[in-house]
DNA sequence: ACTATCCATTGACAAATGTGATTTCAATAG
DNA sequence: CTATTGAAATCACATTTGTCAATGGATAGT
């Protein structure tokens, strides 16, 4: 699959000018791409990844000792990517005596979402 | 904002025994998650992130030397992060003599934008 | 053929990350 | 009150990550 778009040519830079202008500039999106890429790494590893799908597929609140037999993983862990999760805005959590809840953000995942655009 | 959902109750379990039934079982999820996450770490960088906005809103083939200077980062380490978008499948390059040329890969962010639903 | 330029790779190093064992805290059950 | 359980926090450690300086390969321009 070849993607064949229009490119600039160029040519070798005189010596000490700089080589060509830039074509766009991001500076407009250098807090949002920080607020998008601290969400985007939270979902950067596979754990993580399901667990958010999990709480959203569920669309309640879910126990952590319901959680924890779904991976291969010592309590701890999955704690931890629990918190990562919080940490990034994505997931929240409700404390009920010895348990502890969990459960997507509704709009946490909206700006990337919106990014990623389709 | 709460979100208030229902929440299975719970008992301390009598000794022994599991202490709850799993709700849902993401086996299915298993390679999806793995390759969603890839794409996600990769865009878990402000950097990658904004090297991801300039070239997706160029809508064209970028040479590096007008990446670099968007950034206050060495040249070496604009190369590596395309590097990582690369091997993530996000971006494709392009040599052409003394030039790299980098485009977003249209269908790269497909499943993941599919999942965070939109 | 020479040389300067573009870009990727390597090496090095500090910082962050993923994981488990252990510990701490809170609260339920008896 | 005491023992026990669920969950978070802490400690420790190996791995990964972000960055730059230095190096190397290829080639445009002379």
């Amino acid at each position: 699959m070849t993607v064949d778009l229009e490119l600039t040519p160029k040519t070798k830079r005189p010596a000490g000018e700089p080589c060509c202008e830039p074509v766009v500039y991001p500076e407009i999106e250098r807090a949002e791409a920080e607020r998008m890429a601290t969400v985007a790494k939270a979902l950067g590893d596979p754990i993580r990844m399901q667990l958010a799908d999990v709480l959203r597929k569920h669309a309640g609140k879910v126990c952590v000792c319901e959680l924890v037999p779904l991976f291969d993983l010592s309590q701890p862990t999955v704690s931890h990517h629990l918190k990562v999760l919080r940490e990034a805005g994505i997931v929240g959590s409700e404390r009920r005596g010895l348990w502890a809840y969990y459960y997507v953000v509704p709009d946490a995942l909206e700006e990337l979402s919106t990014w990623l655009g389709n």
